[in-house]
DNA sequence: AAAACTGTTATACTGTGTGTATAACATATG
DNA sequence: CATATGTTATACACACAGTATAACAGTTTT
């Protein structure tokens, strides 16, 4: 099992920090990081990611929001909680139920793409720029 | 100036809804709704929306969530308001703005679904299907 | 001119979500 | 035993969402 230390910026490693401006919340900005960690591969199968208390001390922010991200995380299917080896990554795929989301999520994106003219083919060319760093 | 009035499911016709059991907030499920609205062409540039009150009393929801809803659209550059014609579908297409936004979602909505093994490939089917609807 | 409409602003209230703080519990590990 | 884990409970402050009532300054209609 590989341990994944938060704010390690050496190499590849997987860091997590919080933007105290940004209008996103503190633990939907952690679930998206840790997303994303997982999909470039910085996170794999198995990791184990820093404890509720080490992270909230990490990033700054109190335990009870880190719970939160890390309860919302398991509930959508990224991690598995244990009380003796912490939070694991464990991904549930369920593609289909996950299409139906996506839709639902780019109806909207590109509705927004399409009245400021981005092209069908530069939406389809930003999608391979992601892409290249995501697991095919 | 074409006048598209809410709730009329006649043809093609421009109609808006709550869905008071939606996790999304009121004046974002208007926001959404106007823009695709707009990128499906049901809503064309010059056309007037319902009057704040009008629409208000007609999705069933206050006056000043619509409100809020037309000075969000007015701020992000979808439509114009006039104290005499009212709301007007009026679009500012910065569309390198756009860009640089729709990046920045679609890192996180990529993200979650490569975790879940959504191909490449399904996601660009995804977006022609999509794009299927919109202006190109 | 009066009435009815437009967006806009102000105030006040309720309810919910976010984030913090302190504390405790059951369990696993050294 | 001490320390660590996730988990739960309670309480508080703050911001946001939504509603309610009211008024204002213009515009359009009658």
């Amino acid at each position: 099992m590989r341990y994944l230390p938060a704010l390690q910026r050496t190499g590849d490693r997987m860091y997590l920090e919080i933007d105290f401006n940004s209008d996103k919340a503190f633990y939907v900005q952690l679930c998206d990081q840790i997303i994303i960690g997982i999909a470039t591969s910085r996170l794999r199968e198995g990791d184990a990611l820093p404890s509720v208390r080490q992270l909230a001390e990490e990033v700054g922010i109190n335990m009870h929001t880190v719970n939160k991200a890390y309860s919302l995380l398991r509930q959508e299917g990224y991690i598995r909680l244990d009380r003796r080896s912490g939070a694991i990554v464990a991904v549930e795929a369920d593609t289909r139920k996950a299409m139906n989301e996506m839709k639902r999520e780019l109806l909207v994106t590109l509705a927004k793409g399409s009245c400021r003219n981005i092209t069908r083919k530069e939406v389809h060319e930003l999608i391979d720029e992601i892409y290249a760093e995501y697991g095919e």
